[in-house]
DNA sequence: CGCATCCCCTGCCTGC
DNA sequence: TGCAGGCAGGGGATGC
C-alpha cells in the first residue's frame, strides 16, 4: 500500500515494539512472498535482539543483532498489525486501536477514495489479545489468525507484529548490515525526498536530455526514492505541472534548473511532509473510535477524484484521469501545464 | 544505457 | 445474485 509516507508511519508505528527487543520466536507460514524468505529465516530471527528500526525510500531496514539487516517491503497490500501483551496499550501516545478480538477490521468508510477502497490502515494495533497470550500455540492462536497473515514477529515482551500481505508483492529479504548499501534494491536510489540531496539541481542533472514525461521520472526510484503513484500525481498537481510534460522540462540548455524544478521540489516537499503528518497525528489519538490511522487519503487534491472540480481557487478545470505506463495518472488539465 | 511492456497476486467494485 | 472485466499504492524481468 505504502509510498514514502505510509512506510514512514508504520516504521514509526514498529519502532517502539520492536528497536532494542528480542524475537523470541518468528513463524513464518508460507515459503514466499514476492521473492522466496531468507534461508532459515525463523532460525535466523530467533533469538536475537532488534537494533534498529529504520526507513529507506519505501524500504524498511531492520538492523538485527549479529551483523545482519532485514530489508522488508510492504508491495501494494502489504500491513503489519501490533498486538500488545496484556491489556491496555503500555505505551501512552502510540497504540491507538484495539481490532478487535475476532480480527475484524474497523468499517469505515472515511478512509475510501473515489472507487478505490483500500484498507485505510496500514498498521494495526490490538491491545488486547489475552487470548493469544494464554493459548497454546494452535487452535486459541488460529481465532486470531486472518487470511493472508504470512509472518510473525514474536518478542520478548510478549508482543507479537504480524505481517499480512493479500497480493504478496510485499518480500523480506536479508543481507548483511556491512553490504547494505552495496545491496541491489538499495543500492541505485535516488535521494530521499525529504533529505539535503533532493534539490532542484539534482532533478535537473537527472533529467536533462531524457525523454519520458515527467510522471515516469518521478517514479523511477533512481531519480528519486519514495514517490509512487499517488504522491507523484499530487506533487505534479501542487507544481501545476503536466505529468506528461517532458522530463527534460526541468533542466535548462545549461543543465542548471528550471523555476519548474524548483517548484517541483517544493511540491514533493510540502505533500510528503504533510502525509506523514497525517499519519503520525492519527497514530497518537489512541481514542480515536474507528481506528483509523488517518494517512493523507482525505486530503488528495487529484488522485481518485476524476470528474471533480479542480481544487485550485478560481480554476474552473476539471479533474481528468489519463494512463501512463500502464497506470493512471489524475490531473487538472486547465492548471497543470 | 533508455524506454516500453508484461507480469507477479488477490480483492473489490462496476456493469450486465 | 452471479459473473466477467477492470482496476489497485510496486517494481523486477525482458526485449528492443
Amino acid at each position: 500500500m505504502p509510498e514514502l509516507p505510509e512506510v514512514e508511519t508504520v516504521r514509526r508505528g514498529l519502532q517502539p515494539v520492536l528497536e532494542g527487543r528480542r524475537i523470541v520466536k518468528l513463524e513464518q507460514r508460507r515459503p514466499d512472498l514476492r521473492f522466496p524468505f531468507p534461508e532459515n529465516f525463523p532460525e535466523r530471527l530467533a533469538g536475537r535482539r532488534i537494533e534498529t528500526v529504520n526507513r529507506r525510500s519505501k524500504y524498511l531496514v531492520v538492523g538485527i543483532e549479529g551483523g545482519e539487516t532485514l530489508i522488508m517491503h510492504l508491495g501494494m497490500s502489504g500491513r503489519f498489525t501490533i498486538a500488545l501483551a496484556g491489556g491496555p496499550a503500555t505505551m501512552p501516545g502510540l497504540f491507538t486501536h484495539d481490532t478487535g478480538l475476532n480480527g475484524a477490521q474497523p468499517n469505515t468508510t472515511s478512509g475510501s477514495v473515489g472507487k478505490n477502497r483500500w484498507p485505510n490502515t496500514t498498521l494495526h494495533v490490538n491491545t488486547s489479545l489475552r487470548s493469544v497470550e494464554q493459548g497454546s500455540v494452535g487452535q486459541q492462536q488460529n481465532q486470531h489468525q486472518q487470511k493472508h497473515d504470512h509472518v510473525v514477529f514474536h518478542t520478548e515482551e510478549g508482543a507479537t507484529v504480524t505481517y499480512n500481505d493479500p497480493r504478496r508483492f510485499g518480500f523480506m529479504v536479508m543481507t548483511a548490515t556491512a553490504d547494505l548499501q552495496n545491496h541491489p534494491l538499495i543500492g541505485g536510489l535516488g535521494p530521499e525526498p525529504l533529505g539535503n540531496a533532493l534539490h532542484a539541481g539534482h532533478l535537473a542533472a537527472r533529467a536533462a536530455g531524457r525523454t519520458v514525461d515527467l510522471k515516469a521520472f518521478l517514479m523511477d526510484q533512481r531519480n528519486i526514492a519514495g514517490l509512487g503513484n499517488i504522491y507523484v500525481c499530487e506533487a505534479l498537481f501542487r507544481a501545476g505541472l503536466s505529468p506528461q510534460r517532458a522530463a527534460s522540462s526541468l533542466a535548462r540548455k545549461s543543465g542548471n534548473p528550471t523555476e519548474r524544478a524548483e517548484r517541483l521540489v517544493t511540491a514533493i516537499r510540502s505533500v510528503l511532509t504533510q502525509a506523514i503528518a497525517a499519519g503520525g497525528s492519527s497514530l497518537r489519538d489512541y481514542r480515536q473510535a474507528d481506528g483509523a490511522l488517518g494517512y493523507f487519503q482525505h486530503s488528495f487534491s487529484v488522485y481518485g477524484r476524476e470528474g471533480e472540480p479542480c481544487a485550485t481557487p478560481a480554476c474552473r478545470g476539471t479533474v481528468r484521469r489519463i494512463v501512463q505506463a500502464g497506470r493512471s495518472s489524475f490531473l487538472c488539465p486547465a492548471c497543470q501545464r
